[in-house]
DNA sequence: ATTTGACCCTGCATGC
DNA sequence: TGCATGCAGGGTCAAA
């Protein structure tokens, strides 16, 4: 389900229900995920209180603080907070409480939502943040790839590694096409590399290509510095257009509130092996790429 | 170092 | 109807 634009669509679905507000329940059902759910999170979220949402890559991550009632013990041990995250202006009771991070990523089938107090959990609803004021934040992860787990500070591995934003000024043309040289891999599977460029899945590698009209078997590094400024235009417009529609709804996406996505029927490949090409009309064709399903038009991308 | 393959897990579509 | 098979939005790790 997730990649960067259908992230990005949770994560300003549910952040009106969560930011500011303090955590009166936590319920974990199920704590065999990717990685297991930490041991004593419950009891370490009860009483704390949410910060802004942000994103990185398809991780969110979401600040708990101590809510503005708590007194912080006087020997406050200030262990692994980030330095410069507990800045002026950010509430005096976070000088003495060290900051803390929730580092949630929804693997293949996860999904964040708001549910109300009383609403019946279904089955694979592993996680619920229930809220002071009654809305639950609902972890659904049918295959259990996903994982959420405590920041590790400002260096965290996971996000130490990662490229750059895709709509950010930091992902340029030119960084790509020099990452690229003297790479024999296929320029779809480059593309889906984390170090390269994140956010980029199956769905939108295989979009973006369609759209700068490139083989996706084509060797990245024999790719042309011009048409790679067409892949990075590409991308970022595939992207943004997506977050635009809502993301991408195959079988069970909605948004953090419940909608689905939009941006199904502007597909132009992915998922239409076989079917016309929009743009000129033949057949499309199905190639496996680094064990990824990738659908290509053989007329419109060279 | 780059690249490939196996693996984590369940649900669904397909074909017999 | 039941059963077996293959495939699915992602990421990590070991091995080639």
């Amino acid at each position: 389900m997730p990649e960067l634009p259908e992230v990005e669509t949770t994560r300003r679905g549910i952040a009106p229900y969560l930011e500011g507000r303090e955590i009166r329940e936590v319920i974990v059902r199920q704590r065999r995920l990717r990685l297991p759910v930490p041991e004593g999170l419950e009891n370490a979220l009860i009483g704390m209180r949410i910060g802004a949402l942000s994103r990185r890559a398809k991780y969110l991550i979401l600040p708990i603080d101590a809510a503005p009632g708590d007194a912080a013990p006087d020997d406050a041990a200030p262990d692994s907070v980030a330095s410069g995250a507990v800045g002026a202006g950010d509430g005096i009771w976070l000088e003495a409480k060290p900051r803390q991070a929730l580092l949630w990523h929804l693997g293949m089938s996860g999904s964040l939502r708001i549910a109300r107090l009383g609403d019946p959990p279904k089955k694979h609803d592993h996680v619920d943040l229930v809220m002071e004021d009654g809305a639950i934040l609902r972890y659904h992860d049918p295959r259990r790839f996903g994982f959420l787990d405590w920041l590790e500070g400002d260096g965290d591995r996971r996000l130490a590694k990662l490229g750059p934003e895709p709509l950010s000024p930091a992902f340029d043309d030119e960084r790509l096409f020099q990452c690229s040289r003297k790479r024999r891999l296929a320029v779809k599977p480059f593309l889906m590399d984390n170090a390269i460029v994140v956010g980029v899945g199956n769905i939108y590698a295989a979009e973006a290509l369609f759209l700068a009209g490139i083989d996706p078997r084509r060797a990245a590094g024999q790719i042309s510095r011009e048409r790679y400024v067409r892949l990075t235009a590409a991308i970022r417009e595939v992207l943004a257009a997506a977050i635009t529609q809502g993301g991408t709804t195959l079988r069970d996406f909605v948004s953090g509130t419940g909608e689905p996505g939009y941006f199904a029927q502007r597909l132009n490949v992915y998922g239409r092996n076989g079917e016309p090409c929009r743009r000129c009309g033949r057949e499309l064709r199905l190639v496996t790429l680094g064990q990824r399903a990738s659908v290509f038009c053989p007329s419109c991308q060279t």
